[in-house]
DNA sequence: CCGGATCCCCGTTGATACTG
DNA sequence: CAGTATCAACGGGGATCCGG
């Protein structure tokens, strides 16, 4: 595929195939949680423990939202006290390498990007 | 760089390196505008032809932005009645590749997607 | 332990009107 | 043509309390 047919899944109908995406993902946990099932199933406390900020209910809103996508398991165990544990399906983690190729742009431009806001905010606007 | 170190680049500082790429790009026309402006410089107007649905307003917030960040370039031309137009950068264009894996993503995992919604919701909640 | 239910704040977006 | 200004609507997300 060229390079202009992949940036037409971008813009393709209008949008909406990346609007999708972002709506999945580009929300405030929903990569986090994700990146912090990588390669591990975890019960709810103990996400809760390793996602520092997150609170109970975003989480518990962000791993219904997986679930639905198909993107996370859940298992409830019939104990007392309950156990319940997440992990990534076999969907989800194929999300984790475009994923992470995002977080590696990030990181390589973030000191180029900081030094360009500095040079604007010293124009005059 | 193993896979592991990768995604602790996503959770790296509390997930601080991910939550800023999403802010700069997880909004609902920045990805769009970058695409549109793939391989072609171009004036606002027709940016504003070119995305469906978009406001004046957001079409301007969303350019500043990425001029602050450095990935688009603006030219303003001495004419009357006056012209700008806009060009990615080459650190914009870099930006393309992880973009566009993100939405080979989407489109290759729609249909499970939906089926597992159309799953989810036939269950009981 | 694992959530569901409620209330509320505030940031993002959009519509509309105006200007150099 | 290429914006700016202003106002209103909407929804994500946090705090808190309650329940199985």
């Amino acid at each position: 595929m060229s390079e202009y047919e992949k940036v037409c899944l971008i813009r393709g109908d209008g949008g909406r195939a990346i609007r999708g995406i972002l709506d999945r993902i580009g929300d405030k946990w929903t990569l986090l949680v994700v990146a912090t099932l990588h390669g591990q199933r975890m019960r709810f406390t103990e996400l809760l423990r390793r996602i520092p900020g997150i609170s109970q209910r975003m989480l518990t809103l962000t791993l219904r939202q997986l679930e639905r996508d198909g993107l996370v398991g859940r298992t409830v165990f019939a104990e007392v006290p309950p156990r319940v544990e997440y992990e990534l399906t076999a969907t989800g983690r194929t999300l984790v390498g475009p994923a992470v190729a995002l977080a590696e742009w990030a990181v390589e431009h973030n000191p180029e990007i900081e030094r360009s806001h500095q040079a604007y905010d010293s124009r005059d606007h």
